[in-house]
This record gives C-alpha cells, structure tokens and sequence, in this order.
DNA sequence: CGCAAATTTGAACGTAGTCAACAAGTGTGG
DNA sequence: CCACACTTGTTGACTACGTTCAAATTTGCG
C-alpha cells in the first residue's frame, strides 16, 4: 500500500489539499496493466494519453537510424510517463516495461485541465520537470566526460537509488532487472564491455554478483568512481509551500 | 524589437491574453547586461533569481571532478534560465556568456506567483520543459550512439537553426561563435579531435569554413550524416489553445 | 606590433568496439 | 520430465576511433 504514486510525489513538494488530493486521485482513478517486455508506447505513434507508473519498473528509448538503441531514462513508481509528448503530434520515444507494471492512463486535455483549476499542482508539476532535467544533464554529462566504468558504477547507484525510494527494505543488494545489452544501451556501450566493466568492479571488490542481484560492497568508493553527485541531499522545496 | 523573447516564445504556443502579456512584462521588466564571457550564475553558487534571456547567446555548463567541462545546453532569446534551480538550495550548472546578453532577472517567488494567478501561462511553461526535455534527450542519444563526425554535425544543424529563429537573416552562413574547444565540450569530445572532424566535412565538400564563419554546403547529406531528428515541424499546440 | 589564445598537424597510445566461439540460463513443447 | 531453441553472459584476439602529447602556425585583440 505505500506505493509511493504520483500524489506521493507531489506531496513531497507542497502539502497537498483535500481538494488537489481529490483532483489527482480522480485523474488516477483508472487502472491498466502492462506486462513485463510489453510496450505501452511507441515512438512516432499518436499520443493524446499520458500515464501515471504506479508499481513496476519501465524504461523509455529511442532507435537510431542504424538500430542501436540509446536508453533514455528508467521510471519508477509516481513518475509522470509520455509528458514529452505533449508538445508532439507523435511521441519521441518509446515506453515499455521492464517488470510487470500497472499505470494510470489519463487524456493530457484532462491533465491541463486539472493544472488549470489547481495552479500550485501546476507549479509543483514544473518543480518534478526540473529535477527530472537535472538528472539528465547528470547522465549527458556522464556520456560526453566519463569513463565506461564510472558510467556502470553510476548506473548502479541510480537504480538502487531510486529502488530504495519506493521500497525501504533495499539496501546494498537489490536486483537490477537489466540485461548487460539494456546496461549497455543506457550508457553507451557495448554489452560485452559492459560485461568485462562489471568484471573489474567485481575483482575491485567494489560489487558482489550473483545471477541478477547486485550487492554494492564498497558505496564511497564505487560513488568516487562514478564522479556521482548527490543530488537528493541538496533539495529545498520548503519556499514553495511557505508560498501558498 | 522583433526579439523574440520570452512572452513571444508563450505566445509560439496560445494566444496570450492582454492579462498575461501584462504580467509577464511586469516580471521581465528590470533589465541586466552580461558581457561576453562573464559569468551569470556559477554551479553550487545559492539561487533565488531566474533570468529570462533577452539577447544574445549563453551556455550552461557542469564540471567534473577531473576539471573536465561537460556543455549541457546553448541558450538563445526567449529561453528561461536558472530554472533548475527551483528545486535545489545550489545551483546544478554555471550560466556563461558567450556573446554580450541582456538579461531580465526576477525572482523565483515572482515567477510561481505569476504563474499561480495565470495557470495557462503555468501549463505553457510545462509545455516548454518538455520541448527543451526532448533537446535534452536527442542529445543525450548523440553522445551514447553516434560517431564524432555525427555529432559535430548534428551540433552545427542545431546552433544554425536556433540562430535562424531570432534572425530571418541567418541562412546557410553564420558565425559559430564557439572555440573548438567548447565544441569539443559540447559534445564530448577533445579540441583537437573536433578540429580533425571539421577538416573531413570541409574536405567531404559538406561544409565550409572561414574564420568563425561556418557555410553548410550539403545540408541533406548533413543531416543525414548527424542522425538528425527533426522536431520543429512535428508540433503540435492546437489542443492547447482549443482548452482556453 | 606583440602576446596570448586558438587552430592545425603528426605520431604514439589506449579505451572501447567488433567478431567469434562457447557456456550458462530460461522457457517451451513434445 | 527432458530435449531443444533461444536469450543472456563470458572470454579471447584483433581492430579502430578518439585521446594524448607535442610542436608549429594562425588569429585576434589590447
């Protein structure tokens, strides 16, 4: 029951009324199943629907004209899925699960519509775009400037991350649910030097490995490796909320 | 005048009402010059300002541990700046002046304000975040699955067309105004490799060069070469302004 | 004009990619 | 319940794209 959806989310900026509770909650009320390797969305298909991931994990991606694939961001329960296609006619990118999934579908003109009559919502929805944008620029700057083992060690810790965001029992082990490909095509590189970066960190004695579980065996030192920046410490929302 | 700039980059995407035109030049009222090279905002530097860029040409930029530059995004007229500093005590990136800007500076409580008393304006601003978001994403999918030459490229089709669409002038020349260095930065690359690429396009008869001055000769085979994706022409506001 | 910054080129090096073969899982149908 | 097919993971040998280091040349500016 603690999924920590959408509303969740959102009340981790401002203190959310009973009226914007109610909003978000019938703007959610719907429920839709999506099964592991299913694709809720593909790229360059019409969209009109955005979605809410209340349980699952899913990835979003783009092919390039050769095939390769780069991987773009992985979403976890309370993300806001498909809003890059609002200014688009056809969608950028493609959304699929990589768990078994259940999301919240909704027309974007009721999403707008919703912003309109709750503009703190609006303002909170801005705030979530943000730091979604930084944690992008965290991962191109990553791509252009850092080594393939520091993008692995990166990559590891995001997930873990944010799995231990919605599930408190994660600690240093956690199952990643990527294939080396799909490590790959996140950060760039081919799946069998993802292979033989994940090898390294292993003899480093920075991770331990056994079939999908990951264990992070020395955190300081793989974080130091993966010039990662620690972002979740440094928020301040509380301006915000003293604004209503 | 025909500067396109903030009210006028909104207006790309609903028919603004003689209230909001009203309030956002209230907010963009005050004025500020940056001269070329100076810096407006440095990362971990403390936030309570946000810039509308009035004229001229910025880029923001993070450095990493090993004194490495990773150039996040270019910044032309109408783009707000130092948004992603609402969610965060610090800055996350360094605002830097490539050419002499003007500025509008305001505060952030000011901008959610306006944007509290003007919830259209606030779901335009989303709207924004998003276009900017999918730029974000296209390069991202750049740096992770593209060649060198690909991805200088695809940089000289997007700082060409975003110079286009402040100044009608601008056709198959303009000035760069950037060091191969700073090239480099952008797209992850060293100065002396961008220098080699520039060299084969020139040789390849794609482009041509005299001094800062770049002429895309080929644009078809151009594009083609940087895997470009074009989004311009695949907007879609309609919706929008239909809800008012 | 003179100096510092930026560009250009060459040679050697190294990180990551490619190709290939094999092993270990994983799921499916007979 | 096992056999077979297919996906995923692992390792080695070779290749290549882009980096590093260095030095010469050009450009721009005070």
């Amino acid at each position: 029951m603690p999924e920590r959806y959408f509303a969740e989310r959102l009340g981790d900026l401002i203190e959310l009324t009973p009226d914007e509770r109610v909003a978000i909650d019938q703007l959610t009320e719907r429920e839709r199943m999506v099964r592991r390797g299913q694709i809720l969305l593909r790229e360059h298909d019409p969209v009109t629907e955005l979605f809410v991931l209340k349980s699952g994990m899913m990835m979003s991606y783009v092919l390039l004209h050769d095939g390769s694939r780069q991987i773009l961001r992985f979403l976890f329960p309370g993300d806001l899925l498909a809003l890059s296609a609002l200014p688009y006619r056809q969608s950028p990118e493609t959304l699929t699960a990589l768990t078994d999934c259940t999301v919240c579908p909704f027309e974007r003109a009721a999403f707008t519509r919703v912003l309109g009559e709750h503009p703190r919502l609006a303002t909170a929805v801005i705030v979530l775009n943000q730091i979604e944008r930084v944690a992008l620029t965290d991962r191109l700057a990553g791509l252009g400037r850092t080594s393939a083992k520091a993008r692995i060690a990166a990559l590891l810790l995001e997930i873990r991350d944010r799995l231990a965001r919605t599930n408190r029992a994660i600690g240093k082990t956690f199952v990643l649910g990527l294939t080396q490909e799909e490590i790959g095509d996140a950060t760039g590189l081919t799946s069998v030097h993802v292979n033989r970066m994940l090898r390294e960190l292993e003899d480093e004695g920075l991770i331990a490995r056994d079939g999908g579980r990951v264990t992070l065996l020395d955190e300081r030192t793989l974080a130091r490796a993966a010039h990662y920046a620690d972002r979740t410490t440094k928020r301040d929302f509380g301006w915000l909320a003293a604004d209503t």
